[in-house]
RNA sequence: GCACCUGUAGCUCAGCUGGAUAGAGCGCUGCCCUCCGAAGGCAGAGGCCAGAGGUUCGAAUCCUCUCAGGUGCGCCA
């Protein structure tokens, strides 16, 4: 439940009554009403800008919409407007009432009553971390595709934030109520397996006591070593002075499969767990590319043609070429794409295709694809091809995760494949642990760059905001803990029927109003695809849990242990226990252990 | 040359399908532990929301142009 979406809905109920007593013309379209909390508690717990957005197409004033509505809101049970007693109230006090909630251009502030907030408490308390869950995603099915880095090696920290994203956004959609699907993309079909083949080759020759170059073109990588080793292992010296064409296409298999045990731990160290791995190999010599590539030429959407070079930076060997080609203009794309190289073999982009269409095929109703942003230039090309895939009726939302930059004592530690300074996600999740990499790559829009700073994430200082948000958490536990040890029940079942109309406090109330906000918050962060807003809503509520807190030390009656008041003791209790349950739920959406204790 | 992303306090970043006086952390200034965990709290200073136009009741947010940074740009994946 949403408390906003319910006081919506009051007001678009009240609109519909204005209209049906001639109070507003027919035919409005209410889509743009919105209810939100308003920046300055000034404003009310609430405001509508209903009559703003209204007054042009109803050609009245905004404020006599906004008296009228307002006049029919105040009535409302769970609207407080300072009028004691509705039933008896005089209509031109209601008139009055309803002046003073109209504000600024036309904005309409609603107070709610006390109990509509203490009714929020309970509402946490009886359904624990699904106080939140919300049916905005109907049950539809959404494939979520993220990681797909190339089976050639350990992820490195390019990978980390796409691998994290991708994971709290599945898991926000699927607390969002949508029937979520986890994927990783291997690219094992491609000229790049082939190169580690060749280098695992070698380090299974170097096995057999042989010297070995590696030359351009292979991974030195010493994580092949234990590959090489575990090929001689299961195969002896069988390839050894043998050509390509009797081990390339075993070793290539062995290597991959190797590969992924890796990544698999890898994303598994990070707490990450795929529902399927697809192979783009698969997509090979088994039709399916070439059903889809036959799905857009029953569109009339393939034709053999030649591109124009690229402007400005033109390639050193350039010459025109006739291609198979995809017209993914027709599409929204910039220029016509190839599918197929001069020489007749499929492009990269071709088995693109027919994994997207696998996709459509397998019935989701919306597709999401996590790319580092040095993939960008392939979003209005996979977008287009989505589109004429599935006739524009799945939308494929791409979000592009900015590079992370790693920071090391304050300097940019650059990275090199050819150098050996190669951070790999392991290394950085030994280093500060699975909650603080989760947490801190999640407390920033995908979009926007990050500088990884490792000492800082080291330092658990307040510069650290997995610490302030765990923090309040261990708090919160502490309090509970100490109440027991002086014999206080703070089980559940004895906070959940605390009489919680002793949370009366304005400061106390602010905290309720916070938890009120989480449902709202799920819904807008799965509504754009944001999980980041999570992360800073959770500090936001850690915040005012430590605020409450604090308070308690110059005011006896706001400690969460009350001397003198068993029931209120229960009730603040209540109130804290309910805070807790909310950033459990969130964390648990991040990806992360709401710690009941800090060490 | 073109496409995409970014530009908000000294620094790192939020800012809700366009909402009221633009927020937080760090850093800076000053307070608060005989008191449920000070890994915390309170207060203060600090802004031409890169710049210029436009759209409208209303713009950091939408449109156009300019500037700056990043990422890419026929057959590599």
């Amino acid at each position: 439940m949403n408390l906003f979406t319910d006081i919506r809905t009051l007001v678009i109920d009240s609109l519909t009554g204005m209209t049906g007593e001639g109070a507003l013309p027919e035919g409005l379209d209410f889509a743009n009403v919105a209810v939100e909390p308003p920046r300055d508690a000034a404003h009310g717990d609430m405001a509508t800008n209903a009559a703003m957005v209204l007054a042009k197409p109803a050609k009245m004033k905004p404020r006599d919409i906004a008296l009228k509505l307002a006049n029919r809101l105040i009535r409302d049970p769970r609207i407080e407007m300072g009028i004691a007693d509705l039933s008896s109230a005089s209509e031109a006090e209601i008139e009055a009432a309803a002046a003073k909630a109209v504000a600024g251009p036309g904005f309409i502030n609603l107070w709610l009553k006390k109990h509509v907030w203490q009714e929020v408490l309970s509402e946490v308390l009886d359904a624990g971390t699904d106080f939140g869950r919300s049916d905005m995603g109907e049950g539809k099915r959404v494939n979520v595709e993220y990681v797909s880095a190339n089976p050639t090696g350990p992820l490195h920290v390019g990978h980390t934030r796409g691998a994290v994203f991708g994971d709290a956004l599945a898991a926000l959609l699927a607390y969002a109520g949508y029937d979520v699907t986890r994927e990783y993309y291997i690219n094992d079909g491609g000229g790049q397996v082939d190169v580690l083949a060749r280098s695992v080759y070698l380090r299974y020759l170097e096995a057999h006591g042989q010297e070995v170059a590696f030359a351009d073109g292979t991974y030195p990588g010493d994580y092949l070593v234990p590959v090489g080793q575990a090929l001689k292992d299961k195969v002896g010296d069988a390839y050894v002075g043998k050509g390509e064409d009797v081990w390339l296409a075993e070793v290539r298999e062995f290597s991959t499969d190797a590969m992924m045990e890796l990544i698999r731990e890898d994303l598994a160290q990070l707490g990450i767990k795929m529902d399927k791995f697809y192979s783009e190999k698969s997509l090979y010599g088994t039709g399916k590319i070439e059903a889809a590539l036959a799905s857009l030429e029953a569109k009339g959407l393939i034709y053999q043609g030649v591109l124009e070079p690229p402007k400005g930076k033109k390639p050193d060997d350039w010459e025109p070429r006739e291609q198979t080609l995809f017209k993914s203009t027709d599409h929204g794309d910039d220029v016509d794409r190839a599918v197929k190289k001069s020489d007749g073999s499929w492009t990269y982009f071709a088995p693109d295709i027919a994994y997207h269409y696998d996709k459509v095929e397998r019935g989701f109703d919306e597709l999401i694809d996590i790319f580092g942003a040095d993939h960008g230039g392939y979003v209005k090309r996979m977008k287009a091809a989505v589109s004429a895939l599935s006739d524009g009726k799945v939308p494929l939302d791409i979000k592009l995760c900015q590079l992370v930059k790693l920071f090391k004592n304050g300097q940019e530690f650059k990275m090199s494949k050819r150098a050996g300074t190669f951070v790999t996600l392991r290394d950085v999740v030994d280093a500060v642990g699975a909650d603080v990499t989760r947490f801190m790559l999640l407390t920033r829009k995908n979009d926007q760059g990050f500088d990884f700073d490792l000492d800082k994430a080291l330092e658990q200082s307040k510069d650290n905001p997995v610490f302030y948000v765990q923090y309040a958490n261990a708090r919160i536990c502490s309090t509970l803990r100490k109440a027991e040890e002086q014999g206080i029940a703070a089980d559940d079942a004895t906070l959940n029927a605390a009489d919680l109309s002793l949370i009366a406090d304005p400061a106390q109330l602010a905290v309720a109003k916070k938890l009120a906000e989480w449902p709202r918050q799920v819904e807008i962060a799965a509504r754009t695809h944001e999980p980041h807003r999570v992360a800073f809503y959770l500090y936001d509520l850690a915040s005012e849990l430590h605020g409450l807190y604090h308070l308690g030390k110059s005011n006896e009656g706001l400690r969460f242990v009350n001397e003198s008041s068993q029931l209120a003791t229960h009730a603040n209790l209540a109130l804290a226990r309910a805070v807790s349950v909310v950033i459990s739920a969130g964390l648990g959406i991040l990806g992360v252990k709401p710690a009941e204790e800090m060490r």
